[in-house]
DNA sequence: ATGTATTGATCGGTTTTATCGATTAGTATT
DNA sequence: AATACTAATCGATAAAACCGATCAATACAT
C-alpha cells in the first residue's frame, strides 16, 4: 500500500488551513474529493490523522508525525520537478567529455577558460583516451561526448566536423628545409620522420595526409606525446608533423624549433565531435559546437 | 504538474534492472504500462531520463540525479508508511496527560515509573493543572487525556472511573478528636477546617463529601496544595481532609499528624479519566484505565 | 426555542486515468 | 535470411478520481 502525493498535499492543506473546505479550495478539488482522499488514506495506513471536531480540526499526535514527513516528501517532490526545471536551460549540466591527447592539452585550456566564464553552471567531466577507447566508452554510455578527429568510423554515433586543423613540418634549426618557406609532402620522403607510437590516430592521420606509408620513411622512434615529439625533434633526432592547434597552443614552448607550412596542399586532419545518435541532448551538443568553433585559436574554419 | 509515487518507483526499477521488461515485471505491471508512465513522466518534466539504446538502457546525466532524488523520495515514503506501522501498537507513541494537583503529586510518581517499565516507548508529557483549565485544554487539543476528581462537568468528553479516594481526616496531636477511631461528619461542625483555596475541585469534593457549606465551618485559612495544608495541620491552625491517595503517598512526611477515617458513611470523591469524544485513541486509553487501576495504592476499587 | 449557516461525510453519476493484451518497428544474433 | 528480443504503440476495458448535490450534526444569531 501506498500513499500519494496527492493525499500528502491534501493532508498538509488541511494541518494548514485547519478547515477541509478552506484546504480543499486551496488544492483546487471540492471538499467531498479531499475529504474522500483523506478517508482513504487514513484508512489504509490504518491510523486516524484529523481529529474532526465540531469547531475545529485537530492533529492527532501521530498525524503531527506524519504531517512533518509528508511535508518533507513533498519538499523533496518539489527538488525533484525542480531537477528537471533547472537542466532545461541549455549548458547547465553535467557532460562527461572525452578527449584524444593530441587535441585535448591544447585546445581545453583555453576552451574550458571560456565555458567557465559563458556558462558557469555546466560541469565537464574530463577523460583524455585514444579515439578506440572513447568510442567504447561513448557506446557504453561511460561518456556523452567525444572530441576526436576524423575520419574515424563512429558507428551509432551522430557525428560532427568543427574545424580542419592543418599539419605543419616542425623542423630543427640548420635543418635542409629550413630554406623551405612552403614545403611539399614530397620533400618529406627519405627524412627521419618522428610520430606518435601506434594507437594514435594523429599518426594514422598524418601519414595519409601527406600521402606517405609508414614503411616510406625511417620512422624511428615513437613518441608518447606531441611534448616529447618536439623534444626528440629539439635534439636532432629527425622532423615530425604538428597539428596547427598544437602550435598555436605553443607546443614549441622556447625551443628554437622551426615550423614549415605546407603549401596549397591539404595536409590536414579534421576535428570533430561524436556522441550516440540516441542521445536526447543533441540541442545542447551543438550549441557547444557552435562555442567550440567560436572559441578555438589555430583551427581553420570549415568552408 | 506533479510526479506520481508510482512513477518513481517505475524510473527506480529501470534504473536498477536497465530493462523495462524485467523493471516492470519487478513492479508487478506490464512492460507498456510501465513505458507509457514512464514516458508521461519524461514528458511532464520536460526532461529524458533515460536513453533507450538497443543493446541496453542508458541514464542521463539529469537522470542520475533525478533517480537519486526519486529513491530519497521513496525512501522518505516508506517511512511514512512505517511511522503508521509503528503506532499500531498501543501505548507506544505520546500522550499529553493532564492532572489535577491534588492528585498528581501522589500518583504519578509510582505510576510513572511502572509505566516506564511495562511500556517503554509511552511517552508522556505531563500537566498539572486545575480541572477547569485541563477541561478547556482538552476541548482545544492541547492535551490528549485528563485525569481528575469527579463529578466535574466535561462537555465533548468520555469519562471513565478508575477508584474511589476516600477522605480522611487530619489532626494535630492531642486534638479532641483523637481518641476516635472513626469520625463522622457531622464531629466536624465548628472545627477549623483547612482547605485548598478556590478553584481545586478537591475543596468542593470534601464539602460536599461532608455535606458541609463552607459557611459551617470555618475555613480559616486557604493552602495552595496538600503539603503546605499539611504543614498548617502540623502549626495547630486546624484539621483537615486529605484524600488517602495522598496519606498513601506520604504527604505527611515525618510529622506526628493523626489520621482518622470516616465510618460507612461515603466520604469519597471519584478519580477518572477524561478524553475528547472525537479522538481515535479511545481503545489505548482504556488500556491504560486497566493498567492504573491495577497499578495504584491507596485506591478503594469500584463495586 | 427557533431558524440559519457551517462543517465534514456521503451518495450517484460522469469523466478521466490506469492497465492490459496484442501488435509493431527496429536491432541484434544466429 | 530467419529468429529473438526490446521498447513503443494501439485499442479495449476496468478502475479511480472527481464533481455536484445532499445529509447529519452542530454552532450561532435571533
Amino acid at each position: 500500500m501506498l500513499p500519494s502525493i496527492k493525499q500528502l498535499r491534501y493532508i498538509c492543506a488541511v494541518a494548514e488551513y485547519k478547515h477541509f473546505s478552506k484546504a480543499a479550495e486551496a488544492c483546487h478539488v471540492t471538499q467531498s474529493t479531499l475529504s474522500a482522499a483523506i478517508q482513504e488514506l487514513e484508512s489504509q495506513l490504518g491510523a486516524v490523522i484529523f481529529e474532526r471536531n465540531k469547531k475545529t480540526v485537530l492533529v492527532t499526535p501521530l498525524g503531527e508525525k506524519l504531517l512533518h514527513q509528508a511535508r518533507l516528501i513533498l519538499g523533496n517532490v518539489e527538488d525533484f520537478v525542480g531537477l528537471a526545471k533547472s537542466h532545461d536551460e541549455a549548458l547547465t549540466g553535467e557532460i562527461r567529455l572525452g578527449v584524444i591527447p593530441t587535441i585535448g592539452p591544447f585546445m581545453l585550456p583555453q576552451l574550458l577558460a571560456q565555458l567557465r566564464h559563458h556558462y558557469p553552471k555546466l560541469k565537464l567531466f574530463l577523460k583524455e583516451d585514444l579515439s578506440a577507447n572513447l568510442l567504447q566508452q561513448l557506446q557504453e554510455g561511460k561518456l556523452d561526448l567525444a572530441i576526436l578527429a576524423f575520419p574515424y568510423p563512429m558507428p551509432d554515433m551522430e557525428t560532427l566536423t568543427l574545424f580542419r586543423d592543418d599539419f605543419v613540418l616542425c623542423l630543427p634549426p640548420g635543418h635542409q628545409l629550413e630554406g623551405s618557406k612552403l614545403v611539399k609532402q614530397k620533400q618529406l620522403h627519405g627524412e627521419s620522420l618522428l610520430l606518435l607510437e601506434e594507437g594514435h590516430c594523429l599518426r594514422d592521420h598524418a601519414l595519409e595526409a601527406c600521402k606517405l606509408q609508414s614503411t616510406a620513411t625511417d620512422v624511428v622512434y615513437q613518441g608518447t606525446s606531441l611534448h616529447t615529439l618536439v623534444q626528440m625533434v629539439a635534439n636532432g633526432l629527425g622532423v615530425t608533423l604538428l597539428p596547427a592547434i598544437s602550435v598555436a597552443a605553443d607546443v614549441l614552448g622556447d625551443t628554437d624549433l622551426q615550423i614549415r607550412e605546407f603549401g596549397k596542399e591539404n595536409v590536414s586532419r579534421k576535428i570533430g565531435m561524436a556522441w550516440r545518435k540516441s542521445d536526447p541532448r543533441r540541442e545542447e551538443y551543438l550549441l557547444l559546437s557552435e562555442f567550440i568553433k567560436a572559441n578555438t585559436s589555430g583551427a581553420v574554419p570549415i568552408s
